[in-house]
DNA sequence: TTGAAAGCGGTACCAG
DNA sequence: CTGGTACCGCTTTCAA
C-alpha cells in the first residue's frame, strides 16, 4: 500500500502552485493555459506551458478526478493471466469499456486465495465496480466490496452479487451424444481438482453421460495447465485403459492431452477422441484442431460491463437468468 | 470521455458528509471508523458502519487519492490482449507491479494508430507511467505525456524516452547456422508486413543469412496471426518451391505456417523447418514443438517496471545498454 | 474519544 | 483576459 522510501531524492512534488508562482501568473491561468481553454493569451499561455515544462509538472489525476467526476474505472480480477481463456475474457472487457469511456485496472491473482483477498483489499478503494472471478467466500467479497458494484463471472452457487454463469448442460450432453454416436462407451472426464468441490462441468458431464447410458464414474483432476492435461490423461489411461475418449473441464487441459496422445502414439480422434470446453481460439492451431464446447467468450466480457453499467447508474440491471452465457458443441477434428 | 447521461435517475453521490449526518457524528469521526482507526468508541464505530452501509456510502478514491498519496498507477499500452506475446508482458508486468504495490491499467489499442493517440489522451491524465509498444511517431508520443515518465518497449529507433530493445542479432545468427548446419541452403522469411518498414528481425535475418552465404532475399509479409502465417507459407512456397525452411518474425506466424504445412502434406522438420520468435509457451503445445529465437517476456516486463520506478523516483535511470532483452535460439522439434 | 479547522491540487464561477 | 474565492471529499493535525 505505502510507496517504498524513494533514498531521500523524493523531489517534492510540483503542483499547479509552484508552476504560476514561476510564470508570475495565478494557478487559474495556468489551469487555463494547460486545458487549452481560450479565454487567454497566446503570450501568457506560452509562458505558463514552458514553466511547466520547465519544472516537470503533471496536474494531480486525484485533484482533477476529484473536481471532475467523470472518470470510471472497472477492476478486472482474473486467476490466470496466462489462460487464454481469461484473456480473451479480458479483451472483450477490455473492448466493451473503452467503447463507454472506462479504464479497466487489470488484477492477476494466480489463482491463489491470498492474493484475491489482497487483491479485494487494495482494489476497494481504487475503482468504481469490480467484475471477477473469485473463489473466495462471499462474506470475504461482501466485507472488502462494501455497496460496490460487483459483477462474477463463472460462480456458479447461490449468490448476492450479480453473477454471470455458464450454461454448458446442454453442450456438454451434445459433446456426450457425439462420442455415443461415433460409438464410444468408455467415456472419460479430466477434471480440474484444483478447487474443493467437483465442478458443475462435472456434474454437466455426470448427467450427460447417464443420460446416454455410459457410466460416469471415470474421472480423473488435472491441473489447469497443459501438464496438467497431460499428466491427467496419462493417469485415466493407466486406471482405465479401456477409455476411447475424454471430456475435459476446459481448452488447456485437453491441449495437454492431446499432446500427451501423441506421445503416448494414440491417434487421435481414431484411438481417442477428445473434447474440450471453452472454444479457445487456439484451439485451431493444434493438429487435430480441438473439439470443444465453446463458449462466447466476447459475449461474456461485453455482459459484465453491461451489468456493471446499469449496476451503477441505476438501471434496472440484469436479471440472472440474462446473465446467461451458453456453451454449445464445435466440432472439430479431435472427436 | 464524459459519462453518459443515466437517465435523470443519479442518485446523488453520498458523501461522508451524509454518513456523519445520518449517524449524528462528525466526518473526522466517520473516517476513523472506516478505517479502522482504534481512537474510537466500540459503539460509535459500529452506528456509523451502519449508516454507511445503510447509505451505500463509498469513499471518493480521488479524494483520498488527494489527501493520502500513496497510490502509484501505470499505464500499459499494448496492441493486441490476444497475442501472447503480449499476454506474457503483461502477466509479468503485472506481477512486478503488484511487488512495489503499484496498480496496472492495461489499454489494447488494437495495433490501430488512432487507438494509440487516443489512448495516449485518455491515459496522460488517468496513470503516473507508461509502459508500451506504440507505433506512432515520438512527437505525438511526447505531446502527450508532457513529462510523465515513459518505457518504451521493442523500438528500434533511437529515441527521447526510455526503450527496451530486443537484441536478436545473435539469436538469429544461431538460428540461421543451425538451419544450415542441417543442409539447408534455401532459407525463407516470414516477415510482418503491417508496418511501413521491414522489421529488424528482417535485418537480423538479412545479416544472419549472408554471413552464412546464403541468399536472404526470400521474403514475404505476413499479417501477425497464425491465419497470416499460414497464408504467408503458402504465398512463399508459391514464389519459392525450393524453399525448404522458414524464420518467422514471431511465433504467432510460425504457428500459422506450421499448421499450413500439416495441410500441405509438408512434414516437419524433415521437409520443411520452422523456427519461430518470441519462445511462448505456446509453442510447447503443438507438434512438433515450435523451434524459436527465444526471448525472456517475464524479464521484459520486469525490466519495464524496474525503469519506470527508477525514473518516477529520480534514481538513476538505467541506461539504453542495460535496457536490453537479449533473444536466444531455443531447439525443438520443428528445426 | 470526539470535533474543528486546515489543507491535498485542481477547476468553475464570479468579479475586475 | 486575468485573479479571487469557493468548493470537490477526504485525512490529518490539534484542541477540547
Amino acid at each position: 500500500m505505502v510507496l517504498p522510501s524513494t533514498a531521500g531524492t523524493e523531489p517534492r512534488k510540483i503542483t499547479i502552485n509552484d508552476v504560476a508562482k514561476s510564470a508570475g501568473v495565478s494557478r487559474q491561468t495556468v489551469s487555463r493555459a494547460l486545458n487549452d481553454k481560450d479565454e487567454i493569451d497566446v503570450d501568457t499561455k506560452q509562458r505558463v506551458l514552458d514553466a511547466a515544462r520547465a519544472l516537470g509538472y503533471r496536474p494531480s489525476r486525484f485533484a482533477r478526478g476529484l473536481v471532475r467526476q467523470d472518470t470510471m474505472t472497472i477492476g478486472l480480477v482474473i486467476p490466470d493471466l496466462l489462460n487464454p481463456f481469461f484473456t480473451e475474457v479480458a479483451a472483450a472487457a477490455l473492448e466493451a469499456a473503452r467503447a463507454r469511456g472506462w479504464q479497466v485496472v487489470v488484477y492477476d491473482t494466480g489463482d491463489r486465495a491470498e492474493e484475491e483477498l489482497g487483491t479485494l483489499q487494495v482494489i476497494s478503494s481504487q475503482v468504481d465496480a469490480v467484475i471477477g472471478y473469485f473463489s473466495c467466500p462471499e462474506s470475504e467479497l461482501e466485507k472488502f466490496t462494501r455497496g460496490m458494484p460487483v459483477v462474477l463471472i463463472g460462480r456458479e452457487q447461490r449468490t448476492r452479487f450479480s453473477a454471470i454463469t455458464i450454461d454448458g448442460a446442454e453442450g456438454v450432453h451434445a459433446a456426450v451424444a457425439h462420442l455415443v454416436a461415433r460409438g464410444h462407451t468408455r467415456i472419460g472426464m479430466l477434471d480440474h481438482h484444483t478447487r474443493a468441490e467437483p465442478s458443475i462441468r462435472h456434474e454437466w458431464f455426470t448427467t450427460a453421460a447417464r443420460a446416454h447410458g455410459v457410466d460416469p464414474g471415470l474421472v480423473v483432476g488435472a491441473n489447469q495447465t497443459a501438464d496438467g492435461g497431460g499428466a491427467a490423461l496419462k493417469a485415466m489411461l493407466a486406471a482405465h485403459p479401456d477409455v476411447t475418449a475424454v471430456f475435459t473441464f476446459n481448452d488447456i487441459i485437453a491441449l495437454g492431452a492431446l499432446r500427451e496422445a501423441r506421445r503416448l502414439g494414440r491417434n487421435v480422434p481414431h484411438e481417442l477422441a477428445v473434447i474440450g470446453f471453452d472454444g479457445l481460439q487456439l484451439g485451431a492451431l493444434v493438429e487435430p484442431p480441438l473439439t470443444s464446447v465453446a463458449l462466447d467468450t466476447r459475449g461474456l466480457g461485453a455482459l459484465a460491463i453491461e451489468q456493471v453499467a446499469r449496476l451503477l447508474s441505476g438501471t434496472e440491471a440484469l436479471a440472472a437468468d440474462e446473465l446467461v452465457v451458453r456453451a454449445e458443441l464445435r466440432l472439430s477434428g479431435s472427436a
